[in-house]
DNA sequence: GCCAACGTTGGC
DNA sequence: GCCAACGTTGGC
């Protein structure tokens, strides 16, 4: 099982919205940046389970988890170009949220993709050791 | 509102 | 194929 960090403007779309739609699952779509393409086509996978980031707010961070469902399913062609999308369903909300501020400043956490300079990747891998010190940061 | 860090577009 | 100009993302 592999571990990701989507990023969403929570004005948009954000970990409540997906807890409130049916069945809890939702697509998630819109994805036009080739790297993130393809690891929604080639490396995400079912079983798989990702962060679910706030984006472009005063303090950006990560609120819950969620699981992936399913990955790699087409959500459009146009040219000669096919874009991809998951689903993914809710799982956590986190009782803590964590913030950037913390991710960059724990030892462990600020050599995440997200907490790089400049970083503009909608979906960064997250590794094993990462998700389990935020898993544990936000019981906390 | 500013700016860094890209990604994309289009002229050559 | 190169690169300047422009557009977008996203933190601050």
């Amino acid at each position: 099982m592999a571990f990701w960090l989507f990023k969403s403007e929570p004005y948009v779309f954000n970990i409540d919205d997906l807890a409130n739609r049916p069945k809890q699952i939702e697509p998630w779509n819109g994805v036009r940046n080739y790297q993130a393409r393809n690891m929604l086509r080639d490396h995400i996978k079912k079983g798989d389970q990702a962060f679910f980031y706030y984006s472009s707010i005063p303090a950006p961070g990560v609120a819950g988890i969620m699981d992936i469902l399913q990955s790699g399913v087409v959500e459009e062609t146009q040219n000669n170009t096919t874009w991809y999308m998951a689903y993914v369903r809710f799982k956590k909300k986190f009782s803590r949220f964590i913030t950037l501020e913390e991710i960059k400043a724990h030892p462990k956490l600020k050599t995440m993709q997200v907490a790089r300079r400049g970083n503009r990747l909608s979906i960064t891998p997250v590794t094993k050791e990462e998700w389990h010190i935020i898993l544990k940061l936000s019981l906390g």
